[in-house]
DNA sequence: CTTGACCTTCCAGTTACTGGAATCTCTATC
DNA sequence: GATAGAGATTCCAGTAACTGGAAGGTCAAG
C-alpha cells in the first residue's frame, strides 16, 4: 500500500505519516522504487496514534500508549495510568480556558459596542494598579 | 528603568520583554551603555500586554488592541469585536476538550487498572472498523 | 512518449516563548 | 585600581506537531 491509500486507510495525512516516521512512530518498508511499502500492521497504527491524537494524547503518550498496545505483558495499569494523567491536564486546561471564557465574557457584557472610544475591555487591560 | 525592574513592575519575563521588543510590540529607548530604557508608558504597555495574553489573546490580536488602546478615535465596537472573536474560539477549545474529556473519563471509568492486559482504552484505540 | 497523478526529500514556517552561551556594564568592596 | 557578582547584551537553538511548497523521480494510461 502506498502512503496516499494509507492516508486515506488510516485518517491520517500523508504529510503527518512521513513525520510520524521520522520521529519513529511507524517503520513502514520500502519499495525498489523507494516508495514507502505500508503493511496492515502499519495502517492500524496510525489509525490507532490518529485516535490516541484526537484524544489530544502527545506524541510522546501516543509512543508509550503504541508501546503498551504491542506489548503482551502490559498491564491495564500503565495504560490507565497514562490516560489518568492526560485527563488532569485536560481538565486543567479547560479550568484555564474556563476561568478566561469566564472573565471575557463579562468584560464583552459590559462593553456598550459601539463608537464611543469608552470601552471597560481596554479599561481592564489598561487596569493601572490602583496606588500609582 | 532597566528590563530587570519593568519585569518586576509589569510581571512579563525579561525574555519576554526582549521577544515583544524584537516583533515590535514596544520600543524602549536605548542608554549609552546599550541597555534598554524603559519609560512608564513602556511599562504600562507591557502590563497591558501581560493582562491580554493572560486572557489568551493571540499576539496578533494584541498587537490590534494595543493599537486601538492608543487610538484615541476608536470605537468600542472595534474592541469589542476582536474579543467576541477570541471568546468564540475560547468556546470551541472548550468544546473540543470537553469532547475528549468526557469520551478519555468514560474509557479510564471502563479500564479496571490491573496487573492483566486486557484494557478498553487501548481496544478503543485499536478499534477494528469493524467491517474488516 | 508524453501527461498527470503520486511519490520522494529537504527546507522553511507556524506560536510564543525559553534556555543557554559568550560577552559587556555597573556597583560595591578591599 | 582590581575584582567579584549581579544584571545587561546578542545570538543560536529548541519546544509541539505538524504543514506548505519547491525540485525532482516513478508509474500507468493513452
Amino acid at each position: 500500500m502506498n502512503i496516499g491509500d494509507v492516508a486515506k486507510a488510516a485518517g491520517v495525512p500523508a504529510k503527518t505519516i512521513r513525520y510520524y516516521e521520522e520521529i519513529g512512530l511507524i517503520r513502514p518498508l520500502r519499495g525498489g522504487n523507494g516508495y514507502r511499502a505500508f503493511r496492515d500492521t502499519d495502517v492500524h497504527k496510525l489509525a490507532f496514534l490518529g485516535r490516541a491524537r484526537a484524544l489530544g494524547f502527545p506524541i510522546s503518550d501516543c509512543r508509550n500508549l503504541l508501546q503498551l498496545y504491542e506489548d503482551d505483558s502490559r498491564t491495564s495499569a500503565e495504560v490507565k495510568e497514562i490516560a489518568q494523567e492526560h485527563l488532569q491536564e485536560i481538565e486543567g486546561k479547560i479550568r484555564d480556558l474556563d476561568e478566561m471564557r469566564a472573565t471575557l465574557a463579562n468584560l464583552i457584557s459590559c462593553c456598550a459596542g459601539d463608537n464611543r472610544p469608552d470601552c471597560p475591555i481596554l479599561s481592564s487591560l489598561a487596569e493601572t494598579v490602583n496606588g500609582a
